[in-house]
RNA sequence: CGCGGGGUAGAGCAGUCUGGUAGCUCGUCGGGCUCAUAACCCGGAGGUCAUGUGGUUCAAAUCCCAUCCCCGCAA
């Protein structure tokens, strides 16, 4: 099948390189434009570029898909179909009509639900039990397109939005697969989305980085794993900025929320009078490390305020 | 030229401003205590102080210069 492939991060990489090992033609990869990123504002190809420039996939980073110049070199392709894996950007009507087969989406989570940029570390965050991947026939909304197959996937209570992310790229790029041979075959009309059942998944913000003790254990357990690996949880011990990377949900223990109720493990009171165990932390300009390790360099005894917050 | 922190024992840190004996916690090894222990006590080993036949100095982890590497913020 011809197909043109528009994707961006990691995610989108493993279904491009499954539609090259399945022998697809895919002739023309579409991904973000080169943007300085990250420190000393260097300039970083997105991992979808990185990808189809090693398979020798010619690659297009436009500004804007409403472009008609651009619109017409997709065209040009003649693709059967068009696939997008976390594109991030919306396709206008004119590209969605170019390919017969229809542009088709693989979205990471079970929808109606978690529709938007970030189903995946939402899923997560909430303290889902349960998500997967939804192939769909996108049309103009957000994430609205009727949907071909899907895919489920158990969210285990200790995993991280980055280790779903890896789960799901795979069970996404498989179903693409399949997707495509049966929309092919003509067996894949789509089934409409109830609207009705629709929940939305926004990006991820700073703000939500905090950690706020007063909050049930459970809960900022749940916010570590959803905010890992990006942009990670934060929160200040010892007088020092620092990242949360991995929590354990602890027993009862008590003491006011906020304060270090144990040094081994490293726990903090919470808010329901349970404890979060910190796993894995790393202070501003540090690397990460156990916490056992961050104890022996800044000492922190039972007791103490963790923050310097009150709650 | 985006802003900033850092590289000292296996790990995490102090010491650098104000140059002069290599320090702390943990780990490790040995011994002791104990019914026993990840607990406690005593003792030991372990460091070219990132790199540089660099500069300054009587003397550099410390001041100056250059290079490499790690990391946080912002975008």
């Amino acid at each position: 099948m011809r197909i043109v492939f528009m994707g961006t991060p990691d995610f989108a990489v493993r279904s491009l390189q499954a539609l090259l090992q399945a022998g697809h033609r895919v002739t023309l990869a579409v991904t973000q434009p080169d943007k300085p990123k990250g420190r000393g504002n260097k300039v970083q190809f997105p991992p979808v570029k990185q990808a189809a420039l090693a398979a020798g996939v010619p690659v297009m980073q436009p500004l804007t898909l409403k472009d008609p110049a651009v619109q017409d070199a997709i065209r040009a392709e003649q693709p059967d179909a068009i696939v997008v894996a976390a594109y991030g950007r919306i396709l206008p009507q004119a590209v969605l009509d170019i390919p017969p087969l229809g542009c088709i989406n693989v979205h990471g989570s079970l929808l109606p639900r978690y529709r938007g940029a970030a189903p995946v570390q939402r899923a997560v965050l909430n303290g889902e039990t349960q998500s997967g991947i939804t192939t769909m026939l996108m049309d103009k909304g957000m994430d609205t397109g009727a949907i071909l197959l899907t895919a489920a996937c158990p969210i285990p209570p200790d995993m991280t939005a980055g280790e779903l992310f890896d789960k799901l790229a795979d069970i996404g790029a498989q179903l693409l697969l399949r997707t495509l041979d049966e929309r092919q075959a003509g067996r894949l009309p789509g089934t409409p989305q109830d609207d009705a059942l629709a929940t939305y998944a926004p990006m991820l913000t700073k703000q939500e980085a905090e950690l706020n003790w007063a909050l049930p254990a459970q809960q900022l357990h749940n916010q570590v794993r959803g905010l890992n690996p990006a942009p990670v949880a934060r929160t200040v011990m010892a007088g020092l900025p620092v990242k949360i990377y991995r929590t354990a949900a602890g027993g009862p223990v008590k003491g006011r929320p906020g304060t270090v109720a144990s040094t081994s493990p490293l726990t903090v009171v919470c808010g329901d009078g349970t404890g979060l165990e910190l796993l894995e932390v790393q202070p501003d300009g540090g690397k990460r490390m156990p916490a056992a390790a961050f104890l022996c360099g800044h000492p922190l005894k039972a007791g103490q305020i963790l923050a310097e917050k009150e709650f």
